[in-house]
RNA sequence: GGGAUUGUAGUUCAACUGGUUAGAGCACCGCCCUGUCACGGCGGAAGUUGCGGGUUCGAAUCCCGUCAAUCCCGCCA
């Protein structure tokens, strides 16, 4: 029986035998007396062996390997005044090794190195391909501890404090249309027929509601079928809520007080509250996208007013057309950025045109107000243009002034990406900041010019404001982002209890009586049962572990990832099945490998 | 679907402008070492330079293709 973990060791239990578990992190061989850090999940502590001491355990401990699994009997013993080691721990102890027994040795050379003292870094492919001792090593093993805690606290809070009960919903379920392309399952039983993998437990959840659960919460499995990126895989993890009878206020509330009790249990730190608000709009504005970073500032300034009757054609031609003219401001950014990076062929111009803006112009502010900038900007402005320029701005010598002059989207889509990217490059970014905020008042819907038709921007069951629903295209949404450092890392609703407006919400984004009775009559009918008011919010918990290990990857916090391409390179999946389980499942695969042609 | 980066010993990296036998740290194996803690010393083994083709007297290096990982665009209510 273990007496204690590795790690927590301490002088308290300085004369006591102790019988311990673990993996050998280092193993340092004096010829005559050996020490062994021995490991598990919360840290390493010394373990002494010589044969004058301890004669028995000596000639086993000269066998030991890294990483060999071994149990130790021993007596832990004050170390000597000059090894003490305050680097670690466990550093004023250490145990003499009376036993010490071997479990399980390496056979095999390891495909790289466990201990927690190797700093190298490791190649991402090679960590997931032996994920199993990735996760022995320090930054993993933290990282999924981490997450524990998270979600530890979370339930402590929501289930103690906030009454709330947890549900499981379906993970077999129905393909909705609408959103994320879905994972679908054949039906053995029903040939032809499909499950989905959930999105969301979306539906479900407010199911429950009318059922009179009126305070559900979930660790949620969501699965959607769309590329990944650094914070994106397939399946992921939500934190998913819905409460009845709240109002959106009371909802962000209990989501601060949330949020404040996870932080300040998982690092100690206590949040100011409340969080600051931002409507859509006003992010929109300031920031050009709907989760702003503020850690920094570079906050856009809206020139279309001041600029649509300059000389310069770039900036009357944009407003003529119904666009806008606005300015990113960048400190410094004379000396730091130059004009080959901004011009055609440089890595700034490029980063703009990815966005979908034609031009990249600019003024840089010299002493004493001088603008200096190309002639055609510099010789089409008045003196009064180039004041406000410098007055709404605020630019100072040195500064540079980077301009949008397009479409709205693609304007703030320009600008956004420039803000991240310059603001990374020349460090004003504050990295010890965790600046949590509100976007609300979304807009409901947003023009698909492809499909020529009206889209949910959150989801189609997400209530308008009272005073807005008479003209749902243009109405604002009871909905609201939760962003921190720039990544949304949860949002939610208010959603549709009364199926008259429910029906005016399909109808506006198209979807005919039919379509909206086979994919959703459950739910509209639900609703004429006696349905609650109600509403929720889902936290991405990956996203959220992610921010809080200081990682750049959501794969840093999951146990078992899948690679870019959507693959475990541990257990190979996906793979081919035989065609027996296809033959049941009456499935056959209409994929051919494409034929090479010379 | 598209753009970019990377791929050399178990691993992390190096190898000039294409030029001798592709090197080093750590790991591994052997020997030595009484207090280390990323212990130290001596020695050893270890390579299809991702894979396939091409150019060349000669390719890790240049070209084409391909595979994999990563970042990004599209996509992700």
């Amino acid at each position: 029986m273990r007496s204690y973990y590795c790690g927590d060791v301490r002088s308290a239990q300085i004369g006591e035998t102790v019988t311990l578990y673990g993996w050998v992190d280092r193993r340092r061989d004096h010829g005559f007396v050996i020490f062994l850090d021995l490991r598990d999940r919360t840290g390493t502590v010394q373990v002494v062996s010589d044969p004058d001491r301890t004669p028995k355990s000596h000639p086993v401990a000269e066998g030991v390997r890294n990483e060999y699994v071994i149990k130790v009997v021993g007596r832990v013993s004050k170390r000597p005044d000059e090894s003490l080691n305050p680097k670690l721990a466990t550093g004023e102890i250490e145990v003499y090794a009376e036993e010490i027994e071997l479990l399980s040795a390496v056979r095999k050379q390891l495909p790289f190195q466990v201990s927690l003292s190797d700093t190298e870094t490791v190649k991402e492919e090679l960590r997931m391909k032996y994920r199993y001792l990735d996760l022995r090593r320090d930054r993993m093993s933290k990282n999924l501890q981490l997450r524990h805690s998270v979600v530890k606290a979370a339930r402590r809070f929501l289930e103690d404090d906030e009454n709330f009960i947890e549900v499981e919903t379906p993970i077999l379920t129905k393909s909705t249309p609408e959103g994320a392309r879905d994972y679908i399952l054949p039906s053995r039983v029903n040939p032809s027929e499909w499950y989905a993998l959930p999105q969301s437990p979306q539906l479900f959840k407010q199911l429950l509601m009318v059922s009179g659960f009126d305070r559900y919460y979930q660790v949620a499995r969501c699965f959607r079928d769309e590329d990944l990126r650094a914070d994106r895989q397939p399946e992921f993890t939500q934190l998913d809520m819905e409460m009845s009878f709240l109002s959106q206020e009371e909802i962000l509330d209990l989501n601060e007080r949330l949020l404040c009790h996870i932080v300040k249990a998982v690092k100690g730190v206590d949040l100011p509250r409340p969080f600051p608000r931002l409507t859509y709009k006003e992010a929109m504005d300031r920031y050009g996208c709907d989760k702003p970073d503020t850690r920094y500032g570079m906050e856009l300034v809206d020139l279309s007013d001041v600029l649509q009757n300059s000389g310069f054609k770039v900036f009357t031609d944009a407003v003529a057309r119904g666009g806008i003219i606005k300015v990113l401001p960048v400190p410094g950014g004379n000396d730091a950025i130059s004009n080959v990076r901004i011009k055609p062929g440089g890595d700034l111009f490029k980063e703009a045109s990815e966005a979908g803006a034609r031009g990249l112009a600019y003024i840089r502010v010299r002493e004493n107000g001088e603008i200096d900038t190309i002639g055609a900007i510099k010789d089409n402005l008045t003196e009064d243009q180039k004041a406000e320029i410098l007055k709404r701005t605020q630019a100072k010598a040195g500064d540079l002034l980077l301009f949008g002059a397009a479409d709205a989207p693609t304007v703030n889509k320009t600008l956004d990406r420039l803000r991240q990217v310059i603001a990374r490059e020349l460090k004003l970014v504050d990295e010890t900041k965790m600046n949590l905020l509100w976007v609300v008042e979304f807009p409901m819907f947003e023009w698909n010019a492809d499909e020529k038709r009206f889209e949910a921007l959150h989801h189609p069951f997400t209530r308008p404001y009272n005073e807005d629903a008479g003209d749902l295209t243009t109405a604002r949404a009871q909905a609201y982002d939760i962003v921190l450092n720039g990544f949304e890392i949860g949002g939610g609703s208010l959603r549709i209890h009364e199926p008259e407006l429910q029906a005016k919400v399909f109808e506006t984004i198209g979807l005919s009586d039919e379509e909206a009775n086979s994919k959703f009559g459950f739910l509209l009918e639900a609703f004429e049962y006696g349905a609650p008011p109600h509403g929720g919010l889902a936290l991405g918990l990956d996203r959220l572990v992610m921010l809080l290990a200081g990682e750049e990857s959501i794969r840093d916090t999951i146990a078992f990832p899948k690679t870019q391409q959507a693959r475990c390179v541990l257990t190979s999946a996906p793979s081919g099945v035989d065609e027996k389980q296809l033959k049941e499942l009456q499935v056959a695969s209409t994929y051919r490998p494409k034929v090479k042609e010379d």
